[in-house]
DNA sequence: GTCTATAGCCTGATAGAC
DNA sequence: GTCTATCAGGCTATAGAC
């Protein structure tokens, strides 16, 4: 190992490492207090001025790590949508591919749907008119629909759907199946986990009928 | 028929009524621009100042008609109820009872949703955390119920559906099935017709699972 | 029932000093 | 990267004249 002088200590200013990743923090702080404002105030009701407040910074300070409000539900939506995915995809590690994968992923979904109510609001109910995701945000919903695409597949393989389930279509209802269930408990039963309260306790058993909506051939 | 002097003309004044009909106008003109801004603004943007704008009046006058902002929210939402259950009542009229008639009634909700979009969104989806619905106005939701499970007792009478489907939790199933169509439609296809996109479609497919979910004895 | 005027908030965003 | 000061609005709601 070849080594200058000083190799002992960490590279010569260090400076620079240390302020960034201090503003990594404050604005790991500034989205956490945001998600705070959404639950409490809803979506729409997210304001700089009440981040910057309980930040303890004034408001102008705040833009110097997002340019706009839209910027901050942006990296809001870019975030949420990168750790549903990864949420999804590691429940499924390790478990039967097919059928069982695909309720695996989607109770790993409904779980984190509930734990990260404003942020799932944000991606799939869009209550902000004037919000448009930008392209990169939204990027991860194109491999979610692949990753319910193979699940699918992998279904119809295994002989546990038949054919016309490796579909868009069967995305599609799927996903109208969890945010019926989603949509309900955020409603009327604010503040319930999965598997609890009258409403995500059903999921299974919808998931259940689509053996019947796409039955193997025997 | 007793009568005094000048029995030809209309009742003395006539002027109360003309003036409650005229009231009654305005409010119902208020009401529809409400609905058009949160059409465009979203649930949560409406504003009276907005609405006094669009009618052409300034924004203290609204205030001799609704005492609040909320109280607006609350008279979309009464009104909203008892359209949506009148709706339901009258699309079951003359088909047959149990699940033909379910089926009608849902069908018909689905279509008044689409067709009142901000109204429905208020009334099931809650995004305006500060509104909480008067007891009066919330009243309608109660009656829904016994629609759904008067339905759902025909049905298990006429041996279309297990018992077990003469239940709240039979309703709470109906329930996720349509708001998950909905909740679809609005976010990914604003615009769409009840029978088009790729979720509306969906919902008489979901429907026709409960035989599978409650199966009948044979 | 309409208006003007106004109180008393709130917001997003920018300029520019330090 | 923080601040103060400020712009340029927005809003709900009330008081009080007409």
């Amino acid at each position: 190992m070849a080594s200058n002088r000083a190799s002992a200590r960490p590279p010569a200013p260090a400076g620079p490492d240390r302020r960034a990743r201090r503003r990594q923090e404050t604005i790991d702080e500034i989205l956490g207090i945001a998600v705070d404002v959404m639950s409490e105030d809803g979506v729409t009701g997210l304001s700089l001025s009440e981040v910057a407040r309980r930040l303890g910074i004034q408001p102008p300070s705040l833009y110097k790590y997002f340019p706009s409000l839209m910027a901050v539900y942006d990296e809001l939506f870019r975030r949420g949508q990168i750790e549903h995915l990864a949420t999804m995809r590691a429940a499924m590690v390790g478990v039967e591919p097919g059928l069982p994968a695909l309720a695996a992923a989607l109770d790993a979904a409904g779980r984190w749907a509930l734990a990260n109510r404003p942020v799932a609001q944000l991606m799939f109910w869009r209550p902000v008119p004037s919000f448009e995701p930008s392209a990169e945000s939204f990027a991860p919903s194109v491999e979610l629909v692949a990753l319910h695409r193979e699940a699918l597949a992998d279904a119809v393989a295994a002989g546990q759907l038949g054919a016309a389930a490796d579909s868009d279509e069967a995305v599609w209802l799927i996903s109208t199946m969890i945010s019926g269930v989603l949509t309900q408990a955020f409603a009327n039963e604010p503040g319930t986990q999965w598997g609890q309260g009258r409403f995500t306790p059903l999921f299974p058993r919808l998931l259940a009928t689509l053996p019947v909506l796409y039955p193997p051939h025997r």
